[in-house]
DNA sequence: TTTGTTGCAAAAATTTTGCATTGTT
DNA sequence: AACAATGCAAAATTTTTGCAACAAA
């Protein structure tokens, strides 16, 4: 099923359907989001190797074919979305544990496009990342 | 003003008061939104050198004295903030010509809460990025 | 067989750090 | 005099690129 999405999708773009971009889909599909070095761990770790240059560089491929999404979350490293099958959501990101969460709000992307069109400004696409404590753990429990 | 300000936050940490450290900060508030290679090439341009690691290292105080704040926007480079007698405020960004304009919404932030309680998380703050096209300048306006 | 892909190592891009020297308090 | 800051160059970090060998269409 994704393996055929990922031959047609490539099919269209006169790209080759490779044994690296098969697991490198299969490994992305299993998180939500995740940097480009773990996922180049958690290959390894299933000892098979593939080069850090073509995880990046499948990385954004996936990203140029909508199944993935970089995000920033104010680290350094770049985290690559799964967004395949999902509509467009948002992310509330624990500062203590590092839990990412997703939520969608219709609510907030109605009043965006209103202070949008208030600025002159015709709204393409937006960003919202909550930051906070989850109460999930105890050692996330807010003060 | 500003350097009596600079000079009493600075002696609270025991930090002393350089020419250099004035010259930055100076030129920080007169932009808004600047990275520390623009900030460095301002400064140049008015014949004065300064060394680039001293321009990280006075933002990167000046964001810990709470008169600067970085962001991202997409870019691999981090844009620092002006947020000296600012209140909170976000982003809109325009994708063609790249002005960045700020704007406030207490409506948002309000559902930004209840979104943060009905999952179960304690907000601490947030960031809204509008990214879209500006209608002021004639290469900008939407088609 | 043609064209795209991989792996590696090297390069790029951005930011931080070590250390001797200099400046502030 | 004591301590912090600067400048420079070197290092660190993250991501991209060039190119020869290889694999898919």
């Amino acid at each position: 099923m994704t393996e055929g999405l990922l031959k047609s999708q490539l099919a269209k773009k006169h790209l080759k359907l490779t044994r690296q971009r098969e697991i490198i889909l299969d490994a992305f599909l299993k998180n939500d989001h995740i940097t480009a070095e773990d996922l180049y761990s958690q290959i390894s770790n299933g000892n098979i190797h593939l080069g850090l240059a073509t995880i990046y560089r499948t990385l954004n491929l996936l990203c140029e074919l909508g199944i993935g999404q970089q995000r920033h979350f104010g680290d350094s490293k770049v985290l690559y979305d799964n967004v395949l099958n999902k509509k467009h959501h948002d992310h509330l990101i624990c500062i203590q544990c590092g839990k990412i969460t997703e939520f969608e709000c219709p609510d907030i992307e109605k009043i965006q496009e209103e202070m949008a069109e208030r600025n002159c400004f015709v709204l393409e696409r937006h960003r919202l990342e909550l930051y906070g404590h989850c109460k999930d753990t105890e050692k996330c429990h807010a003060s």
